[in-house]
DNA sequence: CGTACAGTTGAGTTTATTCAAGAAGAGTGG
DNA sequence: CCACTCTTCTTGAATAAACTCAACTGTACG
């Protein structure tokens, strides 16, 4: 039904890492979690800003952003979302959704009961480990107003990659280490840096360019890591990733 | 020793506000909670990113903020910190820092080891209400990647004096609630916003001369909230306060 | 009275945006 | 298989926003 890549168990699992050990019945709790898998399209709304919600969601399968749109119209992408984030842990404390939480491509989304979150609440390292899964999408969060405030155009374009690149990496969907797939419009970079797509795009060109990047129909490659990462300003410090989740090889022994 | 104000255990109660009530004994564990308090000077860092910390802090008296410098040397502020506030509690779950806390005017501080928060997390209760807080500086920091990426000067200057006032307000920091003590440079603002000084200056000089604020010394007072919030496209929905924090009256009470 | 720092102002430059149009590609229906 | 459409990407040119540099003012403080 799943491979093992996609198996909502297997990533919540993974999810609990950056804590000590789980014990054996913590690994029966997760895998006794109901989830009702759904999938959806390109572009389709997970959740939006202003609902109230009594479950939480896991991304299975895809790619997903969080937006938020201002009075003037414009947006803003927050995040994105790889299989195994949960985007709207948030919503277990706070009862509404602050984001508007988009698929970028086809997408398979688990669905859990808040009941049922915080049934397993009750187990401190469980607990723990969702807890830390917040603690890091808001470093993230924070690494992104420095990117967006005070990075030029080209520097930030080429952090947002590293970031990305580091992430698809940690999760084994960079297949020979260095390419993985982008499924995303200039427009959708463009949002997430606060740029104009016009702008956006010439960033981009000056990456080629400077053979830092390829980006081909939907494959991102990072042809010069050191180099992309240097003048992207990028140290993957604040993704606080262990060393195993920094090695792609951590997937198959896992 | 301490005004009500400023008293830690009073503090932390009313961190736990969004949570469904304290029992007596969970008060109790509050109050028992060994801090301790110590005074800073002006802009001195309380903890630096990087560090690894075994502690977090709390600010009881004063005003600290969060910042991270880019490689190019520019300081970006991703968060400003207001009495009752946890600037650090991430490091609970991380062991490091990842922005450096300063604070920006003379300000006391309280110190509590990790080992003592962690006792604590074994009540559910005050677990949660210390989850609410991480989630809420999530929350802000969310929309401060909006504000920088995808507001115009002006706007996001106004939304930014619109988000500390409702915040000052809260804690009761706001005297006649329209006025209170922003004691920060204008480098500070810009640093916040993602802006040059000099713009920082020129928007001000805006709202000023539509008679939306003034800020002389280092007393703030909104003139024209109405006409603030609408230029700054402001709405508190995403500081997630209750009506009770909203009304400054609610700290007499309290 | 001198120094230091915060705030202000003007002028020129850089960066990024907007507008508009054309090229490339993917998918659809005839 | 082709014509059509739609979307994305790309490019050029004009405009607007924001930055840098540099000087000057005011105020606080020793």
């Amino acid at each position: 039904m799943f491979t093992q890549l996609h198996d909502p168990v297997h990533l919540l699992m993974r999810k609990m890492e950056g804590i000590d050990g789980l014990s054996d019945s913590d690994r029966v709790a997760l895998a006794k979690l109901p989830i009702r898998s759904i999938t959806l399209g390109t572009d389709k709304d997970i959740v939006r800003e202003g609902d109230r919600s009594l479950q939480s969601c896991i991304l299975l399968q895809g790619l997903a952003c969080s937006s938020k749109i201002t009075g003037a119209g414009k947006r803003q992408i927050v995040a994105f979302h790889l299989p195994g984030d949960m985007p709207d842990l948030q919503s277990l404390t706070l009862g509404t959704i602050d984001t508007t939480i988009t698929t970028m491509i086809p997408s398979k989304v688990g669905i859990i009961l808040h009941e049922h979150l915080l049934g397993l609440f009750e187990n401190r390292r469980l607990n723990a480990g969702f807890v830390r899964s917040l603690v890091l999408d808001a470093a993230v969060s924070r690494e992104w107003v420095v990117n967006v405030g005070r990075r030029d155009a080209l520097s930030s374009t080429a952090h947002l990659l590293s970031e990305l690149s580091t992430r698809m990496h940690s999760i084994g969907a960079a297949a020979d280490g260095n390419s993985f797939d982008l499924p995303i419009t200039q427009q959708d970079l463009a949002d997430a840096l606060g740029l104009s797509i016009v702008h956006a795009n010439r960033c981009l060109q000056v990456l080629r360019k400077k053979s830092l990047i390829s980006w081909v129909g939907q494959t991102l490659t990072i042809l010069d890591r050191e180099g992309l990462e240097e003048i992207g300003d990028f140290t993957p410090d604040y993704l606080h990733m262990n060393r195993r989740a920094l090695s792609p090889a951590s997937l198959q022994t896992a």
